[in-house]
DNA sequence: GGAGAGGCTTACT
DNA sequence: AAGTAAGCCTCTC
């Protein structure tokens, strides 16, 4: 198949919103752990998490997705990212002046190990 | 169908 | 640590 159609994107959706659902409490990941455990782009995991729909954002620990730097993206919006460090610290996470994540280490929580998903096809 | 943008990433300064 | 540049893919106009 030379051009995959956008269900693709809606796969790629689900799964992302599963995987983030899937971080435990007290611990966070990355845009690119994700990416790379779902065999896309950061970029789409981005997308995904900007598109969120309100139900979605309630029921998902967003907050714990956070850049490949373990810092909070300084492109979201402000008060999102206001939202976004005061849960990590609830949580039990330090978060720097800059949205810095101290105990980077300590809290990191690893999705998985890269597949090999097609997601242009309806399911291999 | 072309152009611009998006909660990123790696590499280099 | 901060700034710039290029990369890659999909969405939206």
């Amino acid at each position: 198949m030379p051009k995959p159609p956008s269900i693709a994107f809606q796969r790629i959706r689900a799964e992302v919103i599963r995987l983030v659902g899937l971080v435990p409490e007290g611990k966070f990941t990355t845009y690119g752990s994700i990416a790379v455990h779902m065999n896309v782009m950061a970029r789409h995991v981005a997308f995904v998490m900007s598109r969120l729909t309100e139900e979605e954002s309630e029921r998902l620990p967003w907050h714990r997705v956070v850049g490949a730097d373990a810092r909070i993206s300084p492109k979201m919006d402000a008060e999102l990212a206001r939202v976004q460090r005061e849960r990590l610290e609830k949580e039990g996470m330090k978060v720097n002046e800059r949205g810095f994540i101290l105990d980077d280490e300590a809290h990191f929580h690893v999705v998985g190990v890269q597949r090999d998903i097609r997601w242009s096809e309806g399911g291999d």
